[in-house]
DNA sequence: TTGTTATTTCGTCGTTTGACGAAATAACAT
DNA sequence: ATGTTATTTCGTCAAACGACGAAATAACAA
């Protein structure tokens, strides 16, 4: 009961959803998935500490960057959360307006993108 | 993602899930969920509103009571959903301490129930 | 009509949440 | 070693949440 909350509380949240949609995609770092949203470095960082928390998102440490991703085994319970929220989400606006933001950012330089949050 | 968002939050708050979880052995009036939590009728009131927002119960009146009930046919996200609550969640301590409490109300008559609460 | 009963709505209160910026941390580059 | 850079942690603040009791509502009984 404990680990399923901290699911459904992971997932009570439209951004937290939203970065799930967008790691379908493959790995991102912090500061993509912050470019993405616009929030700040520390709002995006507990999102995702909350995700993880849930075991719903893995991550490495590359270089100087944190990477995050789906599992790609995990407990049933997680996969399928991760599944219904694909199921139900993939078509929506939201998800493709989105996708489409994601593709532009991917063809951007990692570095660059960093350094441009410090001036805003 | 409205639609859904409005589920994950009814979903993120644990007397939530543990209303769906009781409503699997059949539809129950308000009174009823009441004494099986303990909860002031506002309160439950307020739960089964939240649930029924965002279509995960249905409800009916007849007589003196509001029966809610798991819906038979229902939306994909609804139905996934309800599917992964049960699935997750019905060998847990909870659910079996809950579902033990509710046969004994069960077997209560109604009116007992209901005019009991005002004595607390 | 009048009263009773089950449920809902409303207002309040303390707690949790989600946002932020500033400061701490950890890893790499010089 | 020292500075830079990406991320995390911490403290703060406004908004949302979950509990309650009191009052409103709706349906039935007398």
């Amino acid at each position: 009961m404990r680990d399923f909350m901290a699911i459904t509380k992971a997932l009570s949240d439209p951004n937290r959803v939203r970065i799930l949609l967008a790691l379908r995609g493959g790995e991102l770092c912090v500061c993509q998935i912050t470019e993405l949203f616009g929030f700040a470095p520390s709002t995006v960082s507990k999102h995702l500490s909350i995700l993880h928390h849930a075991h719903l998102i893995l991550s490495r440490k590359s270089e100087r960057w944190v990477y995050y991703r789906l599992p790609e085994k995990s407990a049933v319970a997680v996969r399928e959360a991760l599944d219904w929220v694909h199921k139900s989400l993939v078509k929506t606006d939201e998800a493709k307006a989105d996708a489409k933001k994601l593709q532009k950012i991917l063809k951007t330089d990692l570095a660059v993108i960093c350094r441009r949050q410090k001036s805003c």
